[in-house]
DNA sequence: CTAGGAATAT
DNA sequence: CATATTCCTA
């Protein structure tokens, strides 16, 4: 319990990888004893960071490509450390020319190198905190090591230009409804990455609250690439219903569409995100009453597509729908009494003029008795267990007392 | 074209 | 199972 060395003070670092790869490798051929072994142990914790963030390729396509990268150099060097120990022969068949190339990439190439590596060390940062926030990456791979074979193995490079920037909340695979406020809080790196400007309550006046989830750019150009600029559904739509045969197996089984490069980046619908959408909802009228045009234009995010409110209204619905049967009045009394001063503390906080202008604001505290309920404007009702529903207020000790 | 709902995908 | 996206229809 004495004296901590510093790298195990920092974190879970093995000491090796602060590093660049150059590094290490120059240290590596210092002393070759045990080369070998840190090689390999460095290459298996690699490839098992490689293998955890497979789950989020998709989210992390430059972490993957970056490592893998890292994999390719060192199993080279492991290779031909193999058969410098084992089969000095084969180093003669082994034109020189193998040396001059890994010796480009340790010499020659050292710039780049350099600049790559330090940016794989970010990146290393980068997901090895994404990855042990996230964890609980279950799945068991078989993949072993291809050796070489796998050098090519993955397609995904060339999407890469996919946006690494996650939306600044966290993702949380808890499953809880939709966003536990708790671990709001816990997104170190991210926040690192990100402009250190703006943030949280900067809504004033004109609050446009920009996504940098999905810019333009790059997500078009996955989507896009194939299908003109135009709507997909102006395309697709106006062949299939020109002529009157069409065909009917078209989108049944296989052809649907190839959305499978050019499917969506799931829409991250952080706190704050789902707080605009409820006061957006609330200022409307209602859940019910509500378009998802509407609501999208009444929050003002930028990059916030229709069908993302859409699909997020019908859930919000779907979600009071439920609810009511199952509690009992008096938890939804205390819960919604918590909800709302939440909400109303959020909204005050910021501006004014968002909820307190429209006329259905004051009737929280009657919620006495909603055992009628699911008739009329329960739209209130139904917001404030809505609120219950995301909101979810942890259940303080022991239970709530239902 | 938009809204709403259902089918699917992650 | 929950959540987000895409498809389909009015």
């Amino acid at each position: 319990m004495g004296s901590v060395p510093p790298e195990l003070s920092l974190d879970l670092r093995p000491t090796f990888i602060p590093k660049t790869i150059t590094d290490f490798l120059s240290t590596l051929s210092n002393s070759s004893s045990n080369k070998l072994s840190l090689l390999n142990d460095f290459i298996a914790r690699l490839e098992d960071e490689f293998r955890k963030i497979d789950a989020f390729k998709r989210e992390l396509p430059l972490s993957m490509l970056l490592l893998n990268d890292a994999i390719s150099v060192l199993k080279e060097e492991s290779e031909k450390c193999m058969s410098h120990k084992f089969q000095p022969v084969l180093e003669e068949f082994i034109p020189l020319k193998k040396e001059c190339d890994d010796d480009e990439e340790e010499n020659n190439n050292k710039d780049k190198e350099c600049r790559d590596k330090k940016n794989w060390m970010s990146s290393v940062q980068l997901w090895n905190t994404t990855t042990t926030t996230t964890t609980t990456t279950n799945n068991v791979y078989d993949q072993k090591h291809h050796k070489l074979d796998n050098k090519k193995n993955e397609d995904e490079r060339q999407y890469v230009a996919e946006d690494p920037f996650q939306p600044s909340s966290s993702r949380n695979g808890g499953g809880r409804g939709f966003l536990p406020f708790s671990t709001y809080t816990s997104n170190p790196v991210t926040t690192m990455v990100l402009p250190p400007t703006k943030e949280e309550k900067e809504d004033t006046a004109m609050n446009r609250l920009s996504l940098l989830t999905a810019p333009p750019p790059a997500v078009k150009n996955l989507r896009e690439g194939c299908s003109s600029s135009g709507s997909r559904t102006n395309s697709n739509r106006a062949l299939s219903s020109s002529p009157p045969m069409a065909q009917p197996n078209l989108r049944t089984g296989s052809l649907q569409q190839q959305h499978l490069a050019s499917r969506k980046q799931r829409r991250c619908w952080s706190p704050e995100l789902h707080r605009r959408f409820v006061n957006a909802l609330q200022k409307l009228g209602g859940s019910q009453v509500a378009t998802p045009k509407q609501i999208r234009e009444l929050m003002q995010v930028d990059g916030l597509t229709n069908d993302e409110v859409k699909s997020h209204l019908q859930k919000y619905r779907l979600h009071t729908r439920r609810v009511p049967s199952t509690n009992t009045n008096q938890s939804v009394v205390v819960l919604g009494g918590l909800c709302m001063s939440q909400d109303q503390y959020n909204d005050s906080s910021k501006g004014s003029s968002s909820v307190s202008g429209s006329p259905q604001s004051p009737l929280h505290l009657a919620t006495g008795s909603q055992a009628g309920t699911d008739s009329m404007e329960d739209d209130e009702d139904a917001k404030s267990e809505s609120h219950s529903w995301k909101r979810h207020i942890h259940n303080n000790t022991g239970k709530v007392g239902v």
